[in-house]
DNA sequence: GCCAACGTTGGC
DNA sequence: GCCAACGTTGGC
């Protein structure tokens, strides 16, 4: 299985950079995602130690904040279960979970590379995340942009 | 706070 | 199965 490459987007308000960093293994559960896109990318094709760009999004400098890996196989997001959770789920049950999700394992925390920063780069053209109107809270990341990001864009 | 883009819902 | 209405995302 060759490795591959995500963009996986965090409100800050909700788990930052940091709250990866101080997590129990620098491991969080990638709880609340409510799209099916995103979800079938979780569910189907995301696999243990493939790259991830921590990207906060809705924040006041959005862009990627660290580098982190798929640290776990896809397993049913308990907030769909528990009513006291904003991401509850009444038609979803233990027997049949409609949401997965995999753990994400804090890599290296980054200087903060803006979005209006990413858009600049002739590199970066055709990136999903740069796309007109994209909202999707996880995209694919291509090797070649990847490389690009990680080897050029993460070091100040 | 605005609004473009896109996903979901539900009437028919 | 179509599509209008509505809700959400997320940059600006």
């Amino acid at each position: 299985m060759t490795q591959r490459y995500w963009l996986m987007k965090s409100e800050p308000e909700e788990a930052s950079i940091d709250d990866l960093a101080s997590a129990k293994h620098q491991t969080l559960a990638w709880t609340g995602v409510r799209n099916y896109q995103a979800r079938n990318f979780m569910r189907d094709e995301m696999h243990e130690g493939d790259g991830v760009l921590f990207y906060h999004s809705s924040c006041a400098v959005p862009g990627i904040a660290g580098l982190a890996t798929v640290a776990s196989t896809p397993y049913p997001d308990p907030t769909q279960f528990d009513p006291k959770s904003p991401y509850f789920d009444p038609k979803s049950t233990p027997e049949s979970p409609r949401w997965l999700l995999v753990d994400v394992k804090l890599d290296r925390k980054t200087r903060l590379v803006p979005l209006t920063e990413m858009r600049q780069m002739a590199e970066l053209d055709g990136m999903q995340v740069l796309a007109r109107g994209n909202r999707l809270s996880i995209t694919p990341v291509s090797p070649k942009h990847w490389k690009f990001i990680t080897q050029h864009l993460v070091e100040a």
